[in-house]
DNA sequence: GAGTGGTCTAGACCACTTC
DNA sequence: AAGTGGTCTAGACCACTCC
């Protein structure tokens, strides 16, 4: 039985949530795995059953954890390499989900621009991987993406050839340098087409274009990824709903 | 005591919560109303207090309740007549929320466009109120927006002196019409500024305008308000979190 | 049938707000 | 001091999955 650290004026609970994310941040509960059950935890914790499900809920609440009745708790694949179907309509005849194909235009290893440095956490002048992806649907471009990694952390993901990578990035880090995106955030503005960016997307100079800026994490909080992407605003639609 | 109605192969809370969530919905709990302590709840359907918690928590999930430790529970009142900072930076030079100032431009009573209509549910053909707004930060116009308000629902908004009416709708809806705004669906995407626009807005033809559609409805999900903002795309930033 | 999570009970004690 | 929600316990029974 193990005790519970952290300052014991928390919650219990809170304490045991902690326990628990501590594990899937140094990886020894991997995504996809799955964790003890409630009852286990709660003995190896040396706390009710309640109170083990309830720091599972706080943490199927953070996205980290998902439970399944009957068969159990396992720790979540964050997969939301399609998240852009929240902003684009890509839908085919039918209504269903299409995964555009994927052109790597280049990649190359560059100093970062200090703006990309600074929001992934690394020192001016660092170096990283930079690519320039083209997204496309049945042959026309819908998507054009700057995409910048760290440079030491993603060393391995140089010697994979860029015929062999697919539409999915995330995957293949996990794959290749053991880096798992958790989560992202994302903003968004509009900007008028300039001539590169119209030639690449096929529309006319000017047209509104949706800016979308991703900013990828681990579980640690670390900064793995910095990608922009520019599609045709009129493509674009983006729904929420607010309370 | 009341018996818990609803499906009795449906869990306890569940039918608890759907309960409580008509007493909101037919307004017999208004915004801001103190509701009865879990305890008294529990006792009245002949529940156990646990069971009360359970379904108070999925209407705090809902949006529909706030908790106060010490003070009770509440009926949250919605306001997110400020919603538009989510997506526009009014911040002043110390970062502080603005509401931008209000000028109706127009109001009168017309047929519907069969789009909103539709929107709005009601038939097509149906008269209802048209505005057009002008919202504006130290003068300076940042944000065009259309309303309409369906009829005969909205009749006493008529009344209203235009010259009354502040940057905040929803409390004069509530306050003239009874009807208050719980939740909206929005909508977004972008559009190059056509020759009114940018009159309007005083930019230059062509420039890129973020485009809000909102839907607001009612606690009982009718649609009350159908409104579409225009704002320049430059002044724009949306953030989100995605896991 | 064994193990899992989901629902439900009936309490206890604590922290916070109000009077 | 009284009343509220927040935490915690120690069970019970059920529904689902897997073998």
């Amino acid at each position: 039985m193990s005790a519970l650290a952290g300052d014991n004026r928390l919650p219990r609970y809170q304490r045991l949530a902690d326990a628990l994310r501590a594990r899937i941040v140094d990886r020894s509960w991997k995504p996809g795995d799955r964790i003890p059950s409630e009852n286990v935890i709660a003995e190896q914790f040396g706390v009710a059953p309640g109170t083990a499900r309830q720091a599972l809920a706080a943490l199927v609440d953070e996205g980290l954890l998902e439970r399944q009745h009957g068969r159990g708790t396992f720790v979540r694949r964050p997969s939301f390499d399609q998240s852009l179907f929240r902003f684009f309509r890509f839908s085919g005849a039918a209504g269903e989900r299409l995964i555009p194909e994927s052109r790597i235009l280049r990649r190359s290893v560059d100093v970062m621009p200090s703006e990309v440095a600074r929001q992934l956490g690394v020192s001016e002048g660092s170096e990283g991987i930079a690519m320039d992806r083209l997204r496309l649907i049945d042959g026309a471009p819908i998507l054009a993406e700057q995409i910048w990694l760290p440079l030491p952390r993603f060393q391995p993901f140089l010697a994979i050839d860029p015929a062999d990578i697919g539409p999915l990035l995330y995957p293949i880090y996990d794959a290749s340098c053991e880096q798992t995106v958790a989560r992202a955030e994302e903003s968004l503005t509009a900007e008028a087409a300039d001539a590169t960016l119209a030639r690449l997307l096929r529309v006319a100079r000017g047209t509104p274009l949706i800016v979308i800026d991703r900013l990828a994490r681990d579980y640690a909080g670390d900064a793995l990824e910095w990608r922009r992407s520019r599609g045709p605003a009129e493509r674009f639609r983006y729904r929420t709903e607010i309370r």
